[in-house]
DNA sequence: TTTATATATCGAAATATATCGATATATAAT
DNA sequence: ATTATATATCGATATATTTCGATATATAAA
């Protein structure tokens, strides 16, 4: 059996879901995001440019629903007041959602806008 | 005919690999990308986390093959010494390949950092 | 060899960001 | 109502980044 290795680029990827449309009778429609301007994507990526703002989205990533605020203070030996400066930048990056419960705040990830961002990268790939 | 609107999670599309290696009779190996640690990913973010070199960015991008420095220089209003800072950023974070012709010096999109850093923001998404 | 051009590097000043401690606010527990 | 807890905000300081002008380096043109 032959093995085969690819790095797939976007214009495969549009040739596999080709032979699948043509097979299966159906339409997969892709389409260029253009939901992020450069500001947004400059604020994003600056939130995304810190350590431990890095580590906060991992352990977001990591907890199955929401993570609270207070496990976030755990993990680090920051002031809370730091802590919460850091989850205010991913907050209003939206790539994190907010909410409150009584006193607690917890998080998760913001499907949309991390969508948005990947996509918006995948676009400086192949041509 | 129906129509159906999907945003494919990473499992989705695993779905859509599954069925077909099925038919095709194939293996298609996918992976997670470990190329990229903590470190490496902040300094790509921080590099990409400046209006400047957003732009800069995409020009390299919209350039068939090898944008000149000097183009680069005539896009802005900046000192050279500070193109030559911007320029060294996205190349210190692997981001351009750079190239000496002469006296001038010419960039590309590292697609292989760039598609590192994009399936590393992709493991965000989904569950 | 001299001069012009393209880019890189250095040092200083301006600006932005990270961090802390103190304090404010809002909710829950007593 | 009072007290304790979780989080947010403020002001000050430390640190990092951006920007410039001046200068260095390296190549091409005269």
């Amino acid at each position: 059996m032959d093995l085969w290795y690819f790095i797939l680029t976007k214009n495969e990827i549009n040739l596999i879901f080709g032979i699948a449309e043509f097979w299966y009778k159906i339409d997969i429609f892709t389409y260029m995001n253009t939901n992020l301007d450069n500001k947004k994507v400059e604020k994003i990526s600056k939130a995304l440019g810190d350590p431990y703002r890095i580590r906060i989205m991992q352990a977001v990533k990591e907890e199955k629903d929401w993570l609270q605020c207070q496990a976030i203070k755990e993990m680090f030996n920051l002031a809370q007041s730091t802590i919460s400066h850091h989850l205010s930048q991913l907050v209003d990056a939206e790539l994190l959602h907010a909410e409150k419960d009584g006193r607690h705040a917890r998080y998760k990830i913001n499907q949309e806008v991390m969508g948005d961002y990947v996509s918006y990268l995948s676009d400086f790939r192949d041509k």
